[in-house]
DNA sequence: GTCAGGATTGACTTTAACGTAAATCGTGCC
DNA sequence: GGCACGATTTACGTTAAAGTCAATCCTGAC
């Protein structure tokens, strides 16, 4: 029999491949991932066996990665998903870490903003270039 | 006297440490985005005088940098804002990679979203958390 | 004119994030 | 029970984006 019987949409493993062709990575890629103690599939015998919760990780990297984040930040953000310190001092570490991050993204999407702004304007130009030229065509 | 008069505001010329400072970044950064293309500063002999459009430039590159682009990508935004072409078919090539762009930008924005809504997620756990074990501090 | 300190050049090094290749392993199928 | 084929491991290679270092060059101040 196949490693797993494929219910309707959601399975219970999937092999590495399954993922690669998900995500359009490399399996390269998703091994590197492990060897940084981002991602821990099971095994059975050496053959990884991903869950949902991995391929949800995986994921969540793959989101962080485009958006410029390098694995040392991407390891930093799911630390923070963590369950929350108990103590007041380490508790106070994360907020302060959340805050710097929100920081950061939200002068990402204002970069993006101004980006898409300006695009827009290419954009507009562009279609007032084309209706000159092609008056006609 | 110095090399520029500086005229309350906005000068004519900055020195490349100039630049260091205003955008922390090091001249070795400055001069490999120039050795890229990416900037032409003008020259006084050998020393690189940058001007206002120079510095915008600058700010632009590194933007591009903050939303995770490579150099190579943000040569390809750059061109996209010269002058658009007088050719139908390259104005319709412009166009579809202004659209090509857009859409890399609003799934950035997409992920940023969502980013923030679990880091805001995270930040309240923490305050309820904070709330517990602070009782009385 | 000389001298100190910033700017430049050129070359080599580094780091992150994988790519690639070779050899081994394992396992399901006939 | 042998074999084809996908997965794994190990190790070295590569690329982008700078970092670093040494030597030279200006140039304005004294």
């Amino acid at each position: 029999m196949a490693l797993d019987t494929p219910s309707a949409d959601s399975r219970e493993y999937y092999t590495i491949t399954d993922l690669t062709r998900e995500f359009g990575v490399s399996t390269r890629t998703i091994r590197f991932y492990e060897d940084e103690g981002l991602i821990s599939p099971l095994r059975r015998g050496r053959t990884r066996l991903f869950r949902q919760s991995d391929r949800r990780l995986l994921s969540f990297i793959l989101r962080g990665k485009r958006l410029g984040f390098s694995i040392a930040e991407i390891r930093e953000i799911k630390d923070m998903y963590k369950e929350p310190p108990g103590e007041a001092g380490q508790l106070r570490l994360l907020m302060a870490k959340v805050k710097e991050k929100r920081g950061e993204l939200e002068q990402k999407r204002r970069d993006i903003e101004e980006t898409l702004r300006e695009l827009e304007q290419v954009e507009e130009t562009s279609l007032a270039r084309l209706a000159e030229i092609g008056v006609g065509t």
